[in-house]
DNA sequence: CGAGTATTTGATGCAGTTCAACGCTCGTGG
DNA sequence: CCACGAGCGTTGAACTGCATCAAATACTCG
């Protein structure tokens, strides 16, 4: 077991900050295997109250929540490194919905041992709210995004925000990331409708900008993007993971 | 200085959890002071590295985000009990503008101190991992509201929030509790334009069910609200604060 | 090959934006 | 003490970006 958290596939990204043998070895010990599911199924529902909680090591998925008339608002899209079910751990239940939407490989943890895998490695515990703050600022950028944005900038930013990660991931090769998303979520996170997203990213690949087909996306111009986005496109910060 | 942390106004508000007065006294020695600052005073800036850390004891206050063609997000109103600045102590620099809508007290804390503080009081820094969750649950609300819910769903729910908040922390009187906001963050915050927020008001106040005017918000049928906004209406969770 | 699901495109309608104007309140200065 | 202007709230009228409706085209899998 310990021989694979060493061998967390993680570990060796550079977005993520380097962590000694001895950290890594406190995570293991929290850690309590690892599970692999298949695209579609759900890890956690809202309302829930999980008795686990996870890292996402590889794959992709999505976070979402739903109103009582059936629509339904995508959070985040989640990448490996994401910590999954914080609200659990510390609240009582979990307020969205969190499906894999490929295959994913996930690091499992035990919510009954959070409080003393909190309370014996301050390190962790810090790294564990910075991936909160994290999560607050990226939440804060969207309300932004979809409170003031136009559609064209909405999808030019939320094409942005994922290039951007799958970049720091290094899941792009030549412009192209993979894109294992339904088109219809992308309206959901963004707040339009699926029609009229479609039309949006029509006049990207249009202009030449970015093209999403057949489950990758490729972007030719990431510059334009943020400019039609009116954001600067900078680097992602480095960050812990767990 | 001991006196005015035991003195805590937030210590006895049935909202937050109880703290022993060993808990106090943690907090306490973290603690740098106190602030008075005066309506429309910025706290904190977006992008700036501030060196120091908050908790609102008394007033009221938003957050906010901007894009360069001077469109204002307004991210969360501030009551009694919430930390500010969060983001400043764990990642490099803040992501929203904080200002005082009103006169306000705040603990003062000093970030150089903040991962001292973490390691050596895990049930604090607990606490402010809870703080942030409820954060994440409240902006993920948030944005479900703006991405999909109508317009009188929206002002419904605002209200609603400001509401419930303002009754858990007993500013509430026969309905009414104090709005010292100006009506332009209200459409700031829900991602509609002024007039509209404006005539959308007008309908509840006609159908009699939630009236602003003179910086106080009167909720005559709270139920009402919640079944416009299609939302239960719960008590808020008992929550910490620091 | 046919049924179900996802993407694309065209046509129509409306919720909410924008523009415009007026009233109220309060502070300031002549 | 009143005139004036600035800031905020309210209301009316016209416009438009996006939603909704509709339908055709691709793609997947039994």
């Amino acid at each position: 077991m310990t021989i694979h958290r060493l061998n967390c596939p993680l570990r060796n990204k550079e977005l993520f900050a380097a962590k000694s043998e001895e950290d890594l070895r406190q995570i293991e010990q929290f850690k309590k295997g690892e599970l692999q599911i298949e695209e579609g199924t759900t890890l956690l529902m809202e309302g829930s109250n999980a008795p686990q909680l996870y890292t996402a090591l590889t794959g992709m998925g999505l976070r979402y929540k739903t109103l009582p008339n059936e629509r339904r608002q995508v959070i985040n899209f989640i990448f490996p490194g994401d910590f999954i079910g914080l609200q659990a751990a510390v609240m009582a239940e979990m307020q969205h919905t969190v499906v894999a939407a490929t295959d994913m490989t996930l690091c499992v943890f035990d919510r009954a041992e959070f409080m003393t895998f909190f309370r014996n490695h301050p390190e962790r515990a810090f790294d564990i709210t910075w991936l909160a703050a994290v999560e607050e600022h990226f939440l804060g950028d969207a309300l932004l995004t979809i409170g003031q944005r136009s559609a064209l900038e909405r999808v030019a930013w939320g094409l942005l925000q994922l290039y951007r990660r799958a970049q720091a991931l290094d899941m792009t090769q030549g412009g192209q990331m993979p894109m294992p998303f339904r088109q219809q979520d992308f309206p959901d996170a963004l707040g339009l409708s699926l029609v009229h997203t479609n039309k949006t990213l029509g006049k990207l690949r249009e202009r030449q900008i970015a093209t999403w087909r057949d489950g990758a996306l490729s972007v030719a111009n990431p510059s334009a993007l943020a400019k039609i986005a009116d954001v600067e496109w900078d680097e992602l910060a480095e960050r812990p993971f767990i």
